[in-house]
DNA sequence: GATGAATGAGGCTTCATTCAT
DNA sequence: AATGAATGAAGCCTCATTCAT
């Protein structure tokens, strides 16, 4: 929560794509120390410690979904496109920076840090929380059918963009992750109608 | 692929626990040990390395999730009652041993070695192909709607699934996954229907 | 000094091989056994410890020499002729079995145990004896000239034809022993003479 | 190549006497660090690996006879006593660091790494060609008898040194190396002229 | 004679971290 | 802010050897 220095974000990116690309075990403060073009002494000039970088990088994620969740709670669009605008805006984020991917998604990672796990625990709640109220809401307004439980709707909804997201990271990112959430988008609005 | 003998068993037993306790990073050769009872080296005798070792676990999942679709993909069940019939075989797999679900829906922890990250994509890969002919043979034979793309279909049942399971996970085991799996059941037969 | 079995002899064959090929570190049990195509604990039944395999390889190098040596000496040959008989009868030795050369000029092999660095302190001494007393002979029958000592001159031939073999083996015995050994020989005949 | 810092050329000191005294076997991170009285971990600050250590080793003797060569080159000596200036000039250094003796003739100890190897094969040429070259130049000039090949005489002045100098070593440095040494050169004289 | 399983010591190397400068 | 040197624990793995079968 606390604000970071330049330098701390810095070394914050640097950790996740060394995550990234290496995957858990390869973010090392040796590794880190690298790719910062200093010395391992140094990082701990700016935390405290390793567990501290790891939870940055939560925080990190923590509060730009945050964000996003409560910048389109204030929308006035109708259900679909409520959905459409937040799943398009995640993708963007997924599309610009590819390396979060593999740390949001991967809850394993942080198995040893129950705080850390927790917070992501939160993460997945509050995107099914959102979902669940504007599905709730379309399906009082009648923008959707409503003979199903609309969290049942919303972890479907995340689960599957989840998927879609890690599927297109394990192929490489071959392929235009927009696209594939634009046929989720109405492979969801036919189904929900 | 090769056949383990008794003691090759146990130590991948013991190893998926070690990950499903303390994540990859608690998978040393050191632990495992503890868990077996027996000095490190004695790990050498069975297997050549530890990487051998990860090797053996994903073979594992990867034939029991072989044999499974193979024996389902001869059922004459109609669609709904095969989709429910095999993600309830799933779901009593992972009751009985919930330490699995830490290692086969976590592909970031084998970021390091691709040959098994790609094993694991192969698993993802065979479930999606299955949803989707089961789901493709219904629409044909008009015991669910097919007004949509039946490959986003499987998409988004495996997704939904793994999130739900993820979860369950997540949250200690403290509930049923079954009752969970019957609940999206459900949701998943008004939606098709 | 004691008979070895065939086995016995097999192992130690080996043994050498593996020198040759790896350096002392590469004769281990373990490739020791790999190449004899049976279990490590196996070689324990023919040899109580690794020390004494090592001692085998060089008894047997010992007693090479020791019957070479002792049947040269009941020759009747002029010095020179002698000298060439030597050489020509070690060169044949070692362009049949190249092993020899990686453990025989390696004392420093040894250095860990003085027993058999000892042993092969003693090789180099008996050669030395051997060719002192030709040369001597020589000089006293007129055959060399008397102008320098003897031993001396010993150290020389068998530095000489040391450094001679080990340059062979360093090239990968590319080139023929024989004939630098011929060439050496000449060399010597008329240094002497 | 690379310069050496001080602690560096400590430990490549230390790992020499540890070769002179134990063998390569004996050559240990563990047995290094002993002897530097820190910690193994700490030898990793200096040498990214053993073999990077073996190496400054084997470039330390290559340029100390690099440069002991280059030196004498330049000499307007006659041949005999340019001969003399050379063997002298080793002896001393090996009778200052005898350590020196255990590696520097010990070509098997580096089999596995044939760059290594190579190395002191590199060593074994600079000085044959200095000898042969010397030698060589002596013939021209008349102070030496040029009845036989110049190169053959290299060898044989460079192998009984060698041999000389293992002799030494292996009866414990028990004499004078300089006495034999110069033994050796009268030696030399008489047969060369 | 030979195997399979195990051990304790030790191999090289990397880990996160600290501290004086 | 950053470096260089060091540490203690731990990483994976191989060593020679033993013992029951």
């Amino acid at each position: 929560m606390s604000e970071l220095t330049t330098r701390q974000q810095e070394i914050v990116w640097s950790a996740i794509s060394l995550i990234d690309e290496k995957g858990i075990q390869g973010l090392t403060i040796k590794n880190l120390a690298a790719r910062m073009k200093f010395t391992e002494a140094a990082i701990y000039r700016h935390f405290k410690s390793k567990g501290q970088i790891l939870a940055a990088i939560i925080d990190l994620f923590k509060s730009q979904t945050q964000s996003i969740l409560t910048e389109k709670k204030q929308s006035t669009k109708t259900t679909p496109e409520l959905l459409e605008d937040v799943l398009i805006t995640y993708t963007k984020m997924f599309e610009e920076n590819p390396a979060i991917v593999s740390v949001i998604f991967a809850e394993e990672i942080f198995q040893n840090e129950s705080a850390l796990k927790n917070s992501l625990m939160d993460i997945i709640e509050s995107n099914e929380k959102f979902f669940n109220h504007i599905i709730n809401q379309g399906q009082k307004k009648g923008e959707i059918r409503n003979d199903f439980d609309s969290m049942l709707a919303a972890t479907s909804i995340l689960g599957t963009f989840r998927l879609t997201v890690k599927k297109w990271k394990l192929n490489g990112f071959k392929y235009s992750l927009l696209n594939e959430t634009k046929r989720l988008l109405v492979y969801f609005r036919v189904i929900f109608s």
